[in-house]
DNA sequence: GTGTTTTGTAACGTTTTGTAACGCCAGCAA
DNA sequence: TTGCTGGCGTTACAAAACGTTACAAAACAC
């Protein structure tokens, strides 16, 4: 359940930020839009795994969003309404979101039935093949927490390595901050003088060395900055994880 | 949506009686309970069509009743809590319930929600998924409680062990922390130091690599976080299993 | 009741992680 | 140049989490 992408559709940026700082601290990745416009951008390029979807939105409106999402594609949608009374109406109209929440809400509610629904939707997909990503010679298998060589061979990465690996997979050519990285992985802060990253960076390069020579580099030191994990990051098919 | 009959557990007799008009006027049939022990007795005599659940109650609790009810059968369960809090932690514990909402809250959406959840249900029912599930080398008959070598050796395992697997093929690929592995399989929560589930994970582990060696390494461990079941599931037709 | 199997507890060994220390290197000033 | 400084890589060690074993308690079969 880490680093699923929520699409936030709110046009209240104020409560669009709230929720976004919220989610990411929460461990999810937050993407926001003010209206169908801006959403219908954002959907060119990320796949997310849920969106959070205001009822009364400037412009297109949230049940004509609800129903344009689901004639092309199943991703899960709670729905967010400024009254308990529209619930009634949603369900009466059956667009097929996946659940309801009436405003003002707990974030702590909206968190539980985000998660309520994720699971819901793994479960639902059958088992859906893991998210397999390809960098350098080896490849990385973000669900079943493993990586190997293209040849099969294991590389025998601790929890906290695999980690902060995941995090570099999953933003490649960022520059991401020790305080960022510790959030991810540890769901902790900085302490003044925290090196904890620096050694696990330090014990990953080796690792990834010792498995592909050419690897240990795809890490870059940003002085002053964190790390940047510099090389292309590819999605593999099944079909080239079997061979 | 006529004449459905939903159940009220809820100890204060005010909300009970409220809550049965309100549906009664909306339609359904109201069947009240003030704790376990008084639905058991009428559920001896009717079958509801949806069982609204309050998670605070005097005697068995909310949450108690919910696995109950979810060990014998498939009736949909709403389940109502003080806090919103609280949602966090039955979603965490996966507990089955259909839906949730935090009191207090407005009739309408209790209602909504109440129609939504029926809607669900009306729809799914039919087919049960498949029981036999092949991970590795192995296969699994989650109803015939055994495990098996693809050329049909049986693998011995205890009752523990074999829960602690099945909890695993049903939520492949998910980080599932120590306590929800002892609520599921041994139907209670973790005591501070409770290593139960450590020593049971081993006891498995052993038994898996001796029928397939490579399925020792299925169950990965993360570190802070619990287990997690890295294979591949499939479902296994019954002429795969004969073969 | 006995004997057997399974499960929980406690202890000890191993691995992983965090902390502190040391050293390297680039940049800078004198 | 030299020496100083800050940022980083690396190592060593201690603390925490986990794996494994041995044995006691509980459950089960007879």
């Amino acid at each position: 359940m880490t680093g699923r992408t929520i699409m936030i559709v709110e046009d209240d940026s104020e409560i669009r930020s709230l929720l976004a700082d919220f989610l990411t601290r929460e461990g999810f990745i937050a993407a926001g839009a003010e209206n169908g416009v801006a959403m219908d951008r954002v959907l060119a390029t990320t796949r997310p795994d849920l969106i959070v979807l205001d009822l009364m939105l400037p412009g297109e409106d949230g049940l004509s969003i609800c129903r344009r999402l689901r004639a092309k594609g199943t991703t899960p949608i709670l729905m967010l309404t400024a009254k308990a009374d529209d619930i009634d109406r949603i369900v009466g109209l059956e667009l097929g979101a996946d659940d309801y929440l009436a405003k003002p809400f707990n974030p702590r509610e909206l968190l539980a039935r985000i998660r309520a629904v994720l699971r819901r939707s793994d479960g639902a997909a059958a088992h859906p093949p893991s998210r397999k990503l390809g960098f350098g010679g080896l490849i990385a298998d973000l669900d079943g927490h493993n990586v190997s060589t293209a040849d099969g061979t294991a590389v025998d990465l601790t929890s906290a390595e695999f980690d902060l690996l995941a995090c570099f997979l999953e933003r490649p050519k960022r520059v991401l901050s020790r305080d960022q990285l510790l959030d991810w992985t540890r769901r902790r802060s900085a302490e003044p003088f925290d090196r904890t990253i620096d050694v696990s960076i330090s014990r990953l390069r080796r690792k990834l060395a010792a498995a592909d020579p050419p690897a240990a580099l795809f890490i870059k030191t940003v002085r002053n900055g964190g790390y940047l994990f510099a090389a292309e990051v590819r999605a593999v098919t099944s079909t080239e994880a079997e061979c």
